[in-house]
RNA sequence: GGUUUGGUAGUUCAGUUGGUUAGAAUACAUGCCUGUCACGCAUGGGGUCGCGAGUUCGAGUCUCGUCCAGACCGCCA
């Protein structure tokens, strides 16, 4: 037997018990009469004691142990004399009379604390061992627990949980496929779902009106701390719905995780905003409504008093920053270093502070009086001892620098606390999106977003001015999840696929089982998926998914444990019929 | 594909204007220590300054190239 208790678990009451405990040393503090041991597994740690009562055989077995050596001992529970109330087991400890090493270990290379020596690269070179530092096994068990939950709520919603193949069919739009060659069908591939979209759909056609699937997905992208090459998603579909239907059933599990998950209740329903008042207000399709900050559009009150900058320009808006009138010459140069970056991309920021004793002072004084700046300050809601912050240009490119200027005020004053959530709908999305390059529509969902009804004519005079019925779940500021209400008409489908410039045959050759289908009896359909990894970080209150995936790869798509990707043999070239053109290759 | 920051002891980092034997902390080893819990004290070992070329009497330091890593832009329906 290796073990009666975990290292976790013994408390007070214990005491007087003979126990067994298995687990990695921790550390050795031996103070010369005496040595403590701390034993850690994965529910704990709790301290063994050997002091004079010890034997010769004893102690010199423990004269042999290094930290992460894995061993069993035998021992019984006493109370401490002197206790330490940082630990949960901190009342009691283990006199132990039996000691067997189960396996020695190498010296590793960072320390197993919670705050670790070792840098990034190095924990994710030797994964296995970071994983067993506290912060990082908690981020898997919150990783757990919300798998557990979902599967218990939609389960009580009636959803099936259905597999769908990874081995399928590349997709024209969207993002790039990786791509697995076909050994028996040489010069064939298969490529890797980025999502089970069109199968969720069949699955639909199929009748299981309720389906969700937690699922890998994979998208060949360059990499950031949230996107991962391959990622998981809960994946979702429902028929006889319309948008309000799929709103109300994930807005409540939705509600269900912070309530199970994070003890946070939830009672009044979630705010939707629209694409257009999320990208007005927030220049963001997905805004952090953790603080206010709205933009205020000034385009109007702002022109015609000989300002060339403002004159010249689309678009005029600004922010409010509650109480920093105070704010030094440095710091606002700070602010206008900070829109001038090349990934923020303002020309220049524009400021207006209104002083306690009701005085103006701004950067555009020579152009504007007190009493142009009274309106601008009564237009944006300012009281004495605020600051606006200003920013003019293209209607696109300004909001969405102001947008990256309001998060960064709102970093600056505190505003984005991770214990706060604050989640939202955001509804009406355009249906189409220009793209300049290819000059031609993309679907800004996907090809089979149904648009509003009474959108419909839009087709013929103005398909860019579409709204879909497409949804976005937001929380803090990141997109958890999104969804669409689909095309389950054929007729509509082809003036969809004719509006995305996507002709008779290609539809066909791409989607023509899905089309197909479609003729045996679709039902009104539309569904949702969210990616799990990132609604884990933020319930986790991390900015990086990768925290939250036990063997993640790096920002080029590197596992640096297992050393992947790598080169093939040229056996197994051959096998698949690949030739590759680079000759350097094994 | 682009911008940018970094690469020095097992690890995290410092290293001045280019100048003697490249340092600190921690980890590790040895010794001492009976209530530690980041134990303490003493001693010791440990370096291809990412790699290659160049400038120079002399390069961790300057220049060029290259590799690796991080952040961001493009990209990610």
């Amino acid at each position: 037997m290796y073990r009666t208790h975990t290292c976790g678990e013994l408390r007070i009451d214990n005491v007087g018990q003979e126990v067994i405990l298995s687990g990695w040393i921790q550390g050795v503090r031996n103070l010369g009469g005496m040595t403590f041991i701390t034993l850690r597994d994965r529910y704990g740690i709790t301290q063994l004691v050997f002091d004079e009562n010890t034997s010769d055989e004893l102690k010199e077995k423990t004269a042999q142990l290094g930290r992460e050596f894995v061993v069993k001992v035998g021992g019984k529970v006493i109370e401490r004399s002197s206790k330490n109330p940082k630990m949960p087991t901190g009342d009691i400890e283990i006199t132990v009379n039996n000691l067997e090493i189960l396996n020695k270990s190498e010296i590793p290379p960072f320390t197993i604390e919670d705050e670790t020596d070792g840098g990034d690269e190095l924990r994710m070179k030797y994964r296995y061992l970071d994983l067993r530092r506290n912060p990082v096994r908690a981020n898997l068990e919150l990783r757990h627990r919300m798998g557990q939950e979902i599967r218990k709520y939609l389960d009580g919603e009636k959803f099936m949980e259905i597999e769908t193949p990874y081995l399928i069919k590349s997709t024209p739009e969207g993002a790039r496929d990786f791509i697995v060659p076909s050994r028996m069908n040489p010069g064939e591939f298969y490529a890797l779902p980025q999502s089970p979209q069109t199968f969720k759909q069949l699955l639909m056609v199929s009748g299981f009106d309720r389906y969700f699937q937690i699922v890998k997905c994979f998208r060949d992208e360059d990499l950031r701390a949230d996107r991962q090459p391959e990622f998981t998603q809960i994946d979702c579909e429902m028929s006889f719905v319309e948008q309000e239907d799929i709103l109300t059933i994930f807005e409540g599990l939705a509600k269900y995780l912070f309530k199970e998950v994070k003890g946070l209740d939830f009672t009044e329903q979630f705010p939707r905003i629209s694409y257009e008042e999320a990208m007005n207000s927030y220049g963001s399709d997905k805004p952090d409504i953790r603080f206010g900050m709205k933009f205020s559009e000034i385009t109007k009150l702002a022109q015609g008093k000989g300002f060339k900058v403002f004159d010249s320009v689309e678009y005029i808006a600004g922010i409010n920053a509650q109480a920093c009138a105070t704010y030094t010459r440095k710091q606002l140069d700070a602010l206008t270093d900070f829109v001038k970056r090349p990934q923020v991309g303002a020309n220049g920021l524009v400021y207006v502070k209104y002083n306690e004793d009701g005085s103006f002072k701004s950067s555009v004084d020579k152009f504007f009086g007190a009493e142009d700046l009274q309106e601008w300050a009564n237009f944006m809601n300012a009281k004495p001892g605020d600051l606006l912050l200003i920013l003019a240009g293209g209607k696109d490119k300004t909001q969405s620098a102001l947008n990256d200027l309001r998060l960064e005020m709102g970093d600056r004053l505190g505003l984005r606390d991770k214990d706060t959530f604050a989640p939202c709908w955001v509804v009406d999305f355009p249906l189409l999106e220009w793209n300049e390059d290819e000059e031609r529509f993309f679907a800004k969902h996907h090809p089979f977003t149904s648009p509003k009804k009474e959108d419909l004519d839009l087709f013929e005079t103005d398909p860019g001015k579409m709204r879909a019925n497409a949804y976005d779940f937001v929380i803090n500021g990141v997109e958890i999840g999104g969804g669409s209400i689909r095309i389950f008409d054929a007729d509509l489908q082809k003036k969809m696929f004719a509006a995305l410039g996507i002709s008779k045959d290609e539809a066909e050759e791409k989607f023509g089982f899905l089309l197909d289908a479609f003729k045996f009896g679709a039902p009104p359909h539309g569904g949702i998926a969210f990616g799990f990894d990132r609604w884990c970080s933020v319930f986790g209150g991390s900015e990086s998914i990768r925290d939250f995936i036990a063997f993640p790869k790096n920002n080029s798509g590197r596992d640096v444990m297992i050393d992947s990707p790598s080169e093939v043999d040229a056996k197994q070239l051959e096998e698949l019929a690949l030739n590759l053109k680079k000759p350097d290759l094994k």
